[in-house]
DNA sequence: AGAAAATCTTGACAGTTGTCCAAGATCCTC
DNA sequence: GAGGATCTTGGACAACTGTCAAGATTTTCT
């Protein structure tokens, strides 16, 4: 029923669009690897099929790359974490699913992690981030809180720390864990799967 | 006693040593404003007394004066914390202080802090800055741990927790305070307070 | 098929970067 | 104060950066 202009100019966006988060996503593959100081626009179009200057033809300069980028990392962030909100009858069933899903991440996704934590940094430098940036730093809260309120609801009791304390501390837990890890440390995985289970069960709820 | 040769090249040394330290002082100074990614070694010697060359005449490459710089700001670090530890004799008046401490670094040193989280964060992917950087965080740690040491120990009671965990819990709530402190948030430094007095009393020493 | 629009490549640009070096300035010793 | 060691300067260099635009190529529509 969509008039054939709608239609074409649909196609085309969506194209527009396609071309775009494949672009983003080369750059997000060059960013995880060199981190934010170290990646070009040519190293980023060196890891798509394409050349330097279509970059500018999809994105008005790189700062715009950028922040895409960022959006895009969120999403996968969100998708990621909410397979490990988990519908578990047991509160020990929850911590425990829980703390291995942080475990999991934490060596697959790696470099993501780091990116994650380089990008944070750079946010408070850079300006033109600081509200993407904010955005995914919510989004982690409200997932990580869920957590805790799911956990809460299942043990029977009221957490006892605000939202941002509970975020604010598995983030530095799992900040730690992926120095860590990234420094070759075996136990890191482990250290981080007690320490989540220890957070849970002492602090959010005491 | 010492022969003129030796008091000739101890005083070079001593005052080779002093330059170092004054550009480190300029270097610092230009990481805390610019960050990592921005900073060049002609911005620098602009915020130094000299011309660009002479960097290279004090430090091999730019290396070498970025490693220089994030040990000279350890030292800074490890003197600023040392204050913190108080011999207080009661647990709930260390509590206190331990928090009034970090908020009043918190604002008073936020440009060094927001450095020390970038500097880490390149450490991830700069291989050279790594051993620097576990060094500084190790002795974060251990200035963390004799806080919760004493506390323990004024409660007459026992740590639940390891050194580690402890350290990456209150890491991760300075760093979310300093965050929100940069972004212009006033709930910053009582947050952090509060957070940090909750985590003594609930987390570490149950 | 052929025109028109879109997509992409290539090369150039101006600015910045780390690095190095030759020459000058400054300091210290005799 | 001369001479030599030490320190500092300023410029040159090649490599790299983001940006841009003209032209080649492909796709799309009639």
């Amino acid at each position: 029923m969509t008039k054939p202009a709608d239609r074409i100019s649909r196609r085309q966006v969506d194209k527009f669009e396609e071309r775009r988060r494949q672009l983003a996503d080369a750059a997000l593959q060059t960013l995880s690897e060199l981190g934010y100081a170290r990646t070009s626009l040519r190293e980023i179009a060196q890891n798509s099929e394409f050349s330097h200057g279509v970059l500018h033809y999809y994105f008005r300069d790189k700062v715009e790359l950028i922040t895409y980028c960022v959006r895009q990392y969120k999403a996968r962030c969100v998708l990621r974490y909410d397979g490990i909100v988990h519908d578990a009858e047991e509160p020990d069933a929850l911590a425990r699913d829980f703390a291995e899903g942080l475990a999991a991440t934490l060596v697959e996704d790696a470099l993501l992690h780091r990116l994650w934590y380089d990008l944070r940094s750079q946010s408070l430098f850079e300006e033109s981030f600081r509200a993407d940036v904010a955005d995914i730093d919510e989004s982690l809260e409200r997932m990580i809180w869920r957590v805790v309120g799911r956990y809460a609801e299942l043990a029977g009791i009221e957490p006892t720390c605000s939202s941002s304390m509970a975020y604010a501390t598995f983030d530095g837990l799992f900040q730690q864990a992926l120095l860590r890890h990234l420094a070759g440390s075996e136990l890191a995985t482990d250290d981080l799967k007690a320490g989540a289970r220890h957070l849970l069960s002492h602090l959010v709820c005491a």
